[in-house]
DNA sequence: AATGCATAGTAAGCTACGCTTACAATAAGC
DNA sequence: GCTTATTGTAAGCGTAGCTTACTATGCATT
């Protein structure tokens, strides 16, 4: 319990900057009129790296819930951006698509994407950039242990890659 | 535009990070029984660190809209945990202050804080805590440039404290 | 093969968070 | 005094995510 009222304190920070950083972008998205959400853009990109998986994998990978996954897919579906194919080994499941016309999309999203982290990480060293993210990829790693049992921290598993 | 289709890239990990932050930390206040939002308790403890400050600063030094504050304040109010005082130097402005009450109430939350982030930033040592913390408060810095003018980064100035 | 349990996805509905726009009251500059 | 700026608030919106309950299918066990 280590006294710490101070208002810089990492988790806090660590909000902050989610939070501001999630408005930058969707800024961002909204100024560059593709038409999608944040959370869509997100998604989309996301499944552009994944393409071919079934929707628990990427909900997974995501750190979403499968029905949060399932309403973002229903509009990009709609706009045409992905497709749900059947899984020829299993009938319960989808297997989800990027479409041709979403290429150009992704790419749009990825660049707005890299140029606001430019903008945002502009004064760190790449090295550190390096650090910091392998340290919040532990923190990624410790949360997901929490929300599974929700008690014990992750000790000495690896962050994954 | 450097090729970069990973998606553990420094963004994304950055959100997921802070998704799951708020939902364990949502989670922790829930199961405490504080009968507050998470947003709530964050502001509640913002203020206690800020006492007697006025509205828009606090909104400020929350990163958040003026009228975003006010929601919360009105309901940390009915609640009986601050108050609103006239400032005597201006008669548009509020003061706000925290309640007696609210001081176990404020011990609390920071605990749940503080054992949250123990749990999930076991396994990194506390110097490079430290350097997360001071990079995280780089990345606000700048994100708060990019919030005001719209475009340029900080380059130079430091990031307080 | 029938029965029972597990799993993939979805429908419905909810909460939290934050924003924008518009406005009242007061302050401050000319 | 008149105009303009600023503090806080009312009203109403959209996004993101969750939970619960359900259907359809797969899998295992007898």
């Amino acid at each position: 319990m280590s006294s710490r009222p101070d208002p810089d304190a990492l988790g806090f920070v660590l909000i902050d900057v989610a939070r501001m950083l999630r408005s930058a972008f969707e800024r961002r998205i909204a100024t560059a009129g593709l038409g999608l959400t944040p959370g869509e853009a997100r998604t989309l990109v996301r499944i552009a790296t994944l393409e071919g998986s079934r929707q628990l994998d990427i909900a997974q990978r995501m750190g979403i819930e499968p029905m949060t996954l399932s309403t973002y897919l229903d509009r990009l579906q709609s706009l045409g951006y992905i497709e749900r194919r059947p899984d020829p080994a299993d009938r319960r499941a989808k297997l989800i698509f990027t479409t041709p016309i979403a290429g150009a999309l992704i790419a749009s999203i990825r660049t707005e994407q890299i140029e606001l982290m430019e903008h945002v990480t502009s004064g760190i060293g790449p090295e550190e950039l390096e650090l910091m993210r392998d340290r919040l990829k532990r923190l990624r790693a410790n949360l997901c242990a929490l929300e599974e049992d929700g008690a014990a921290p992750v000790l000495a598993k690896e962050a994954g890659r």
